[in-house]
DNA sequence: TTTT
DNA sequence: TTTT
């Protein structure tokens, strides 16, 4: 069913990567998204949402982010429950990250690395590429019949 | 910041809604979102997500919605504490809805009731309207000058 | 960059169904997404936009929708733009989707097919599994009797 | 029905502010929004949207966005249609923003002004307030030393 | 080129 | 009509 979620925040404190067994990549971090309105005392609060990411993005995020990063993160709610040290159930809520954009400008002093573009990650689209900006008509695959047509796989987004 | 969620997922339980000490309505409840795919025993799981509605859309809630429901929800995420009973403090993630559309087909045997469109809610929308489907370029508002233009209000989404 | 749109609508007619060059097969349909507000006629109206699916995602469309069927539709702004007969540069605004829902019951007479769970697609997560499954009802922070309650007005997002 | 766009790009031009006849503010911009992957020739293609804004958040973007700004925007698609000059019929797409988020650092000395928290806009709430703000990093389910760690692969989602 |  |  559909389950998506965008955030605009800053990580909370750095990155932790870690391994599964099988060596699979995981790092998580927390993100501050600041709310659009103060409160009654005039201050600006925030919700505090964990990300977590996997494999070659958690690899990418594990490196160039750090505490007070701006990111935007695209992914999907995930539940979970464990129980603590007392035996109670404790319920998570937490955001499994597809694409995690780096949304600081490249060249400041305090930037962790010369990230080049500012993002990364991506909807790991396995080496995508696309030519036209669009579909062109003259060849639109609608025009006509039916058969396999002239599309280049340039048009492929994925 | 940005901060957006959307789900469509299933009531576990009817509404519950209450009112603030100043008599605003709140209600809640919680929605099972399938997952895309099952584990290894072949089940299909599913997150468990708490959305709270305010004011009309919680009176709206509570009147249409029932545990099976199905819904579409449009919202953010907010997170909170509390203290515990044993004085841990508990932290919590809700999606506070903006937007929930009634999925159902509006006759069905099972339905809750006429309901009609088969969806409520909206963005609040203190009555607008909108006649054009889209912009006119006749009277296109940057095909000119820049001073009070021949756009009537009726293209006013909100 | 982040680029996401989530929409839920019935198609306006069946889906096309073709095949590039090298076989890769892509679908197109158009989908009503009806406005949440009236005009100034009473009427509700829509906005009607275009859909492209590819691969296996494509080829589910093709076989399980129809014209007037409701799917929620999770994927990407695409624009481009192509020369027409008149030598005129067309622009072009589609969604290019990633996951698409089959949001119809499964068992109305005027079901395509068995569907089944009545959706499909899916980020194409190659078999993951995940074992935890959220909360459970019980033992609710918010679940208790039913009257006016002692939340403050703070709690108001808006 | 749902109808939800967010999307994160640059301004292609500065923002046109223009008044309708009633005198409510509509500012358009267009965004390039970078796509996430590069073409056949290595190069990074863009999609090329247009943000339609009313009121308040019109003027606020009139103000403080330029040609180049970083944007995050949250809204809806919106189509429409018009003849043109020839009396062919044109259709449109446009997201009409409800949310407009400058992601510009504040103290950049291109900065276009003294645009304090680097965001506006907001959801319009109109004064809300809310008093829990979210969980500390402390007492992390998450959080312990960094070695590979015992989580099953079976947590993988994808 | 528009759906219930 | 396209941005860094």
């Amino acid at each position: 069913m559909l389950n998506r979620v965008i955030l605009v925040g800053r990580l909370t404190r750095d990155p932790e990567l870690r391994y599964t067994a099988s060596g699979v990549a995981i790092t998580r971090f927390s993100i501050a998204v600041n709310r659009n309105y103060t409160n009654q005392q005039g201050e600006r609060e925030a919700d505090f949402i964990n990300i977590v990411t996997w494999r070659g993005l958690a690899e990418n995020c594990a490196n160039y982010l750090r505490k007070g990063s701006l990111v935007g993160v695209d992914g999907r709610l995930q539940t979970g429950k464990y129980e603590n040290q007392e035996g109670r159930t404790v319920y998570t809520t937490d955001v499994v990250a597809e694409d995690v954009r780096f949304l600081e400008p490249k060249n400041r002093s305090e930037s962790v690395s010369d990230f080049g573009g500012g993002s990364f990650g991506g909807n790991s689209y396995g080496g995508g590429n696309n030519k036209n900006v669009g579909r062109k008509p003259m060849d639109d695959p609608f025009a006509d019949d039916g058969q396999p047509i002239d599309i280049s796989d340039d048009d492929l987004p994925f």
